[in-house]
RNA sequence: GCCAGGAUGGUGGAGCGGUCAAUCACACCAGACUGUAAAUCUGGCGCCUUACGGCUACGUAGGUUCGAAUCCUACUCCUGGCACCA
């Protein structure tokens, strides 16, 4: 399997209009135009979200052209199938520090130093009414009403608002205007996406192609989702996230190497079959901490766990922190450890808490020696000085 | 503008005058168990109090009542429908 191979592959869930297609363009060394595009609202990745920018970094390194467009002002429209929030409108200064916080995490995986940044705003400002309507004669009601969501929508009485008609639209005049072959994205981008190939068949008689990639389950088995806390973030710090990856199903040992990695799948199929599900696994949250943050992190956080959580040992490094109080109650609240009295007493309540690794079993507990270490469940430590 | 429906804890969503700090589910926390921070089971999950109990909360502001998340009025914001547009 080459690199190519592996880009038409890996991770990926639908290449339209296919794969064998595209893999003839990608074998005649033809330059493409790939390009990706990003709501400027969102600046927090998660290993997910990562998926399409691996896809990305894999055209990168094949020597493609590869355009990463911030759809500032597609976000003042708004992909209204997000419907609880209100979009807040940007300014272009938020816009851009938004993105610099976006970037700071993406260039774990994307190098963006061989990556052109674009701004859809640049020609999407400039696109007046009759150049719109121009484009809208492309495409038809009937293409939008079908699709699945809208359909429901309509059936069940909701109201579709015209600009979500619309924004599939705009989308599609990105992909024109970059001259694009390749576009990547989520499969619920797929529609959108379509539309830059209708537009760049009917103006410029040019075949493009949409790649759009799987999702990757979250730690609790579902998709994994900004909003359901199933989520492993890239600025995740390192023992957090070698942990994370240790909560996930066994089964789906094979579903992060492949797209939470950039391990190459034969190595990481013989390693899954050669060792039992822990050893994979932590082989796992190695590989990703090892990618996400460095080596050095990946072996700290290795042994972080093998001591903390399966020897149950203290770990190497224990935050230290000075509290006035002597009463354990107080001290749990001034640390941070619990969030309430209320809530301290329950832990003590429950066991939860410990000094010295020796359970607290009343709330009077006084703290006598100094260098204490207190500990909340298995997994919060602190030294008190 | 008119009509109808709605706004409850981190989320979804009950409750429709007292027994509501608010059913339930999810998320979260602790305990047990485990190769694991998985799964499963147990307990917990506003704040203050060792406890008895107290306090603040159900969009905002008032009101009715011995008593309101629950009834009334106004306002704000959402969601539909209808109308109007020189």
């Amino acid at each position: 399997m080459d690199k190519i191979d592996e880009l038409l592959t890996r991770g990926v869930a639908n290449i339209i209009p296919g794969k064998a297609e595209l893999a003839k363009v990608l074998r005649s060394g033809k330059k493409l135009n790939v390009y990706l595009g990003i709501d400027p609202t969102a600046t927090h990745i998660h290993l997910g979200h990562a998926v399409p920018l691996r896809k990305l970094q894999q055209f990168v390194e094949l020597g493609h052209h590869v355009t990463f467009l911030i759809g500032d002002f597609t976000a003042l429209v708004g992909d209204t199938s997000d419907k609880t929030s209100e979009r807040p409108r940007l300014s272009k200064l938020q816009i851009e520090e938004n993105f610099k916080t976006y970037k700071q995490q993406a260039e774990k995986i994307l190098d963006f130093s061989r990556v052109t940044v674009r701004y859809n705003s640049e020609w999407l400002k400039k696109l007046g009414a009759t150049n719109f309507i121009d484009l809208a004669y492309h495409f038809s009601l009937n293409d939008f009403i079908s699709r699945e969501l809208i359909k429901k929508r309509l059936e069940s009485g909701g109201s579709v608002k015209l600009p979500e008609v619309l924004y599939p639209l705009l989308q599609g005049y990105d992909s024109l205007n970059l001259d694009t072959d390749v576009q990547v994205g989520g499969t619920d981008q797929t529609f959108n996406m379509q539309a830059g190939r209708t537009l760049l068949k009917d103006v410029k008689n040019k075949e493009s192609f949409v790649i759009t990639n799987g999702f990757l389950t979250g730690t609790d088995g579902r998709k994994m989702s900004k909003s359901w806390g199933d989520a492993i973030w890239l600025d995740d710090s390192p023992n957090d996230m070698y942990g994370k990856v240790m909560s996930i199903k066994d089964e789906l040992i094979p579903e992060y190497f492949l797209l939470a990695t950039k391990l190459p799948i034969s190595n990481f199929q013989s390693l899954i079959s050669n060792s039992s599900p822990m050893q994979a696994k932590k082989q796992l949250a190695h590989q990703i901490v090892l990618e996400l943050h460095s080596q050095p992190a990946a072996d700290a956080a290795q042994a972080h766990f093998e001591s903390t959580v399966q020897a149950g040992e203290l770990p190497t490094e224990v935050p230290e922190i000075s509290v006035k109080s002597k009463n354990i109650v107080d001290v749990l609240v001034e640390s941070g450890l619990a969030s309430s009295k209320s809530e301290a007493k329950r832990l003590i309540d429950q066991k939860g808490v410990r000094v010295d690794n020796k359970a607290v079993s009343t709330m009077n507990y006084e703290l006598s020696t100094s260098n204490s270490i207190v500990s909340v469940g298995s997994r919060k430590f602190i030294k008190i000085k």
